[in-house]
DNA sequence: GATGAATGAGGTTTCATTCAT
DNA sequence: AATGAATGAAACCTCATTCAT
């Protein structure tokens, strides 16, 4: 029966984790995580729902597995965040490379974002808050006053809304990209001086 | 068996309707839509799952009749901003009015935010996509260079965000409420200017 | 509220139940008996379904009061050719007069044709059967031999088969009426001189 | 819990997909297509309802793949048809083997009788349809005057007829059968001299 | 003569998961 | 490394029926 194994099944060797994971996320992303059934996720790699079991124990698991391999590079922000002074520049910089994050693993913050009230009871929901109050911390001083740190939030979301809600605003990706990061940039500048003026 | 009905159900008669709405909507916010079973709404409710039928054809019309009702300040303010001057008057009052709105329907936009991927999938997502497209034209100034337009679409997500994001962030609830207003208010006063100055 | 009913709904005052059984054997005929629900008879009729069991106890009483009225002229048949002697002419008389009948409520015998595993569980089934009993015993001469027997029931059958499955065969209704009927009495009396010269 | 499965169940495997099809025959052309569950198709195979699903999509896919399983031979009779020249022999050879194809698959038969007006709303209506258009093109000459088209398809029917109508009459059944077959044979040959003659 | 509100039973279907092979 | 077969739970939904008004 190996033996008979067609090419495209024999490319496949070795790898099933890793397509498992892409195709999931695909449809994660596509469809939000509760109306993704493992059915259509193994029908999609054709391969058997029983074949999902051997590479990964549950559902969520292969969630967690995605989130965890893409999510990465903020830990690594905000442990490097946490390592500079708070000056006007370091802020800008978390900006910058929040947004080059934020690009580099568009379907996953999609996903996080539209599907917030599922992913709440779920592991990820845990971590991913976590990780967005590293990142708050890094960014937001507890000392400025309320609207400044309203600012500083502001402009995390603006990256956010960046990846979707302008989709459907007529213009060049690229542009609209820096338009975003301009925005978040002068919102974090207009938090630091507000403080450093008040 | 009817003659046995206890005091509390008889007081129900006639607003089971409302009932159902209320509780649907609070525990599609508190779940997501999906995770919230006609039975867990009927439970709540001391009524049968048929019950729901007899007031409503199916679960995605409960949700459609609260959006329906729930939105529809928003229609109006949508409405009004077009028979407005484009002033920087005008659309600072629109943040003002939609910050209201939203103050209005928190557990309902709190729904729409965080089940955007199922939402996509039901009526209400057309129509309510179709309701933020009508506010972007009331206060977008399709002419602005983008980065201003980026402004606009930002305060409206600011005001969004503001709803559950801060949640997390310590202060007084009014306090911050009035912060994200100034804030939102901020973008498109900049962005007005922006578009003036250019 | 009374004084407010609209001019249709007053022309329809004392003839509900009529009205009920016209509907109801319309889709029972058109869906087939499990596939017409009470919500459906009521719809169509712009009542509500409790209207329903004011007139009839349940839905099966609906079916046999259609039933009854209208088989009525079977058993009056029946009744006629118990009296009769048992001659060619009677036989052909007999195919003549139900002919007309099967003519006379075709919606109902296309009913019972089509349902007829539902019907067996109801109480029509088993008066059906009855009727249908009645009807071989004053056609078919137990004394026969086999194969004219099969040529009695083939005439009734084929009189049953020509309201249906012609339909989809070429010409003039009245004209396929007549060669149904001829067939028919053919076959009865080739069972009769069969049995004559055997 | 695999095992300790009994040697009942072991002997199972493997054709399940058979006895699923087999029982769920025996219901639906007992009780009838509607009122058959599959919560009873289960319980008489002591499997779960959920192990139907595993053999086949839907319910109705269950009655479509023992159709198309058992009316095979009608289509090989129709195209068998097709090609012999017009002659008598050719239709009572048609009578003859048709018959035959009815002995075997009797439960099909009596079902597709018995719930036309169920089977009318699913694919197999549709199919059936088509093969008894098919095998009276074969049986009937479109030239022949309307009487003796009608006692081709009469005679058709009086095989079906054959099948259940002359259970309550008293008689050997392999004695019934060969008078059914000798009427309905009658019956094409009459149609055939009909038209000779006329 | 009819409605409004509700129920209890049951329907088909889908899902994540398991396990022997 | 993966399949085939199956399960238990639960989902949405529909139906005939009831009864106070």
């Amino acid at each position: 029966m190996g033996g008979t194994m067609d090419v495209t099944k024999q490319q496949r060797r070795g790898n099933t984790r890793q397509r498992i994971q892409d195709v999931a996320l695909d449809l994660f992303a596509e469809q939000g995580y509760e109306k993704t059934s493992l059915r259509e996720i193994a029908e999609h790699l054709d391969v058997t729902k029983a074949a999902l079991y051997y590479h990964f124990k549950t559902k969520e698991e292969i969630l967690v597995s995605i989130f965890d391999d893409l999510t990465q590079p903020i830990l690594d922000l905000i442990e490097w965040g946490r390592q500079q002074p708070h000056t006007l520049e370091t802020k800008q910089e978390i900006v910058r490379r929040y947004s080059a994050t934020l690009a580099g693993a568009t379907p996953l913050f999609r996903f996080m974002q539209e599907n917030q009230a599922t992913v709440r009871e779920l592991r990820v929901g845990e971590t991913f808050k976590e990780r967005m109050q590293g990142l708050r911390e890094i960014i937001v001083d507890p000392e400025a006053d309320l609207t400044d740190q309203v600012r500083c939030v502001s402009a995390i979301f603006t990256l956010h809304a960046g990846m979707f809600f302008l989709q459907d605003i007529a213009g060049d990706p690229e542009a609209k990209r820096k338009a975003v990061l301009e925005v978040a940039t002068d919102l974090v500048t207009q938090a630091h001086r507000g403080g450093a003026e008040g």
